[in-house]
DNA sequence: AAACTGCTTGGAACTGGTTCCACAAGCTAC
DNA sequence: GTAGCTTGTGGAACCAGTTCCAAGCAGTTT
């Protein structure tokens, strides 16, 4: 009696098809890359050794001869959880990529900004040699990591929303979306709705929150009404500054007639608080949020907001980072999605 | 005047180590993998000439000889967007393997249950040969993705609660948590607080959601209680499907005391409806979920659920797979996580 | 018939590591 | 002094691909 024979994936190489197809093995790998010089007849006889054999190259001997990995990496800096904003980029990077035949690796990474760049603890997938062509850089962004990445001449784009610090000498690729126009294109809506008390809600220390705050306020100065600004420099999250700042927000007089939020999640804690108090959304006052999270469509009646299409962030990286690998020498570029104003439920005509 | 020299990286080899410390290349590998028998001497000598010229092994070299890419892929099956239990998910099994140096790569597959096994159109990721170690499956799993990843030889572990469609003969390593016991508890904390007319919502053709109901079965039948199952196999989105069910909940009689649905998000669309009916929560009506999902946090007063620990999910499944990497043979495992009653505000005290 | 061209093709040399074998050196034992 | 053992070291051979050069061959031109 014979012991069952276990099917042995039987790792085949690009010699014994070489043997099986009765050519050289440097015509197989002509066929494999489909490069030109291959005649139609031994094409057909060499894949059809490769179909029988079931042979699929090692992708690892392919990469060290071809110098690169086709491999990037999607760094998520600094966040504690990877929140749907960045997973959706994620997903934007990974469809792109993988039509493009092309890898991605997940890593995650803390590290402060006051952190001496080349003493930054980087995941093992950036401290291998060769291992990924470049970098998508999502998360918190500080010049300590980008200069450290910089130095180890690794090709990088960067969503530049939440890049921090700054000084705005140094160049390098990034994708971000237009926080400024989206601001100024939702309050120029409010306004033509015929709003013309508008506060802000946000704390300006966040540079986006900073930037949404000067569209909102470019908004109003081109209608000539005053700007009104709720902020605070608690460390609170976002969704309970909502809820702190809606007493400041309702004893203003006087009395707004709508609320911008910095984003969704400003704009939920204040919707809840509202709520609380008896305040009717909208028909009392005006919420607008911004990014349209995924509180937005929670919120009853759903938040007007502004959409910024993460996919697109996504695959706008990964186009920018195939491009960069393969002209190391391009001038580096700045790229700037467009946002839009999404109308749905709570913003009240006034008109 | 000379150009200016641009620091190239110098991609040093391991030959060119060799020869700056005076030694052979095999005692410089030998460094390189901490294997035994180097001398004290040597050891320094070659360390000193690998910080000089700024050494790093190539990372693909390495893996051929090795037959092992120490990477293993996170595939997310039919889900049209990464949501953040899955996240989690990912997160857990990030931040285990990139402390053993293991690297993750990130795909997402959509195919049908009915597509024949081999016709499954694989992400890159899979169809290349070595590229990675292994594979841990999220999303929702049909027993045709599975035997097509066993019939490639190809080391998995599953997230197993969104298995679906197994007829239980087939075995292999899995990772879930208690539907089952962690509904029981769930019952039983009402019961404790003095609740008897308990209904459950929820589409109960779903595995997970039918496991569930048949804890919350198993804590009425315990108490001599009768099960009340509102349901509905409509393919709307789990949120509209509570605010659909609602109305058949309020028309019950006797009035339930409480309901527990089926997950988080079915109890976020009831606890909006009922908002909108005038109904309080728990003063009216108490209201459990599952999962401890966002939405559970985001509800006035935050919902009483049951916690998935899914980090730990994720670290358990990475931790099974290195498992079956080193010893291929080894029996399967199936892992069932506990979960945990997390007492916020929606359930009342009745007694 | 010879020279030239263009298309195919085989396979040695190569990529950058690891492994293993042979051998040297140092030490102990007889 | 030689045999025997341990420890340390050099480097050829190897892994599984790609690249490139030389050469074969058919067809065309002179």
């Amino acid at each position: 009696m014979e012991a069952v024979p276990v099917t042995v994936p039987a790792k085949t190489t690009i010699r014994e098809v070489a043997l099986a197809a009765g050519v050289g093995i440097g015509t197989i790998s002509r066929v494999l890359n489909s490069s030109s010089q291959v005649s139609r007849k031994t094409r057909a006889r060499v894949l059809d050794a490769i179909r029988r054999l079931e042979f699929r190259p090692n992708a690892q001997a392919r990469r060290i001869l071809k110098q690169r990995s086709e491999m990037v990496c999607f760094l998520l800096s600094n966040r504690d959880f990877l929140h749907p904003f960045h997973a959706r980029i994620l997903q934007g990077v990974e469809s792109y990529a993988s039509g493009l035949k092309q890898h991605v690796l997940f890593a995650a990474l803390h590290y402060s900004p006051r952190t001496p760049s080349d003493k930054i603890d980087l995941p093992p997938v950036l401290r291998e040699h060769g291992l990924i062509d470049g970098v998508i850089l999502a998360g918190t962004v500080y010049p300590n990591l980008l200069h450290r990445i910089e130095s180890m001449q690794m090709p990088f784009v960067a969503f530049s929303n939440n890049v921090v610090g700054m000084d705005g000498e140094q160049q390098f690729d990034q994708v971000g979306f237009d926080d400024f126009n989206g601001m100024l294109n939702a309050i120029r809506h409010l306004i033509g709705e015929g709003h013309r008390q508008i506060v802000f809600a946000g704390d300006t220390s966040y540079p986006w929150l900073h930037r949404r705050f000067e569209g909102y306020r470019q908004g109003m100065r081109e209608n000539k009404l005053k700007p009104v600004l709720i902020t605070g420099r608690s460390h609170l999250r976002f969704g309970d500054f909502g809820q702190a700042s809606v007493g400041r927000i309702l004893s203003k007089r006087p009395l707004p007639t709508a609320v911008v939020a910095g984003n969704d999640e400003i704009a939920y804690g204040l919707w809840r608080s509202l709520c609380r108090l008896g305040v009717k959304v909208p028909d009392e006052i005006s919420l607008v949020g911004f990014d349209d999270r995924e509180e937005a469509v929670l919120m009853d009646p759903p938040l007007s907001t502004v959409r910024v299409d993460k996919e697109e962030i996504g695959e706008t990286c990964m186009k920018m980072l195939l491009e960069r690998l393969h002209h190391p020498q391009m001038a580096f570029s700045q790229r700037v999605l467009p946002t839009e104003f999404v109308m749905r439920g709570t913003v009240r005509q006034l008109r």
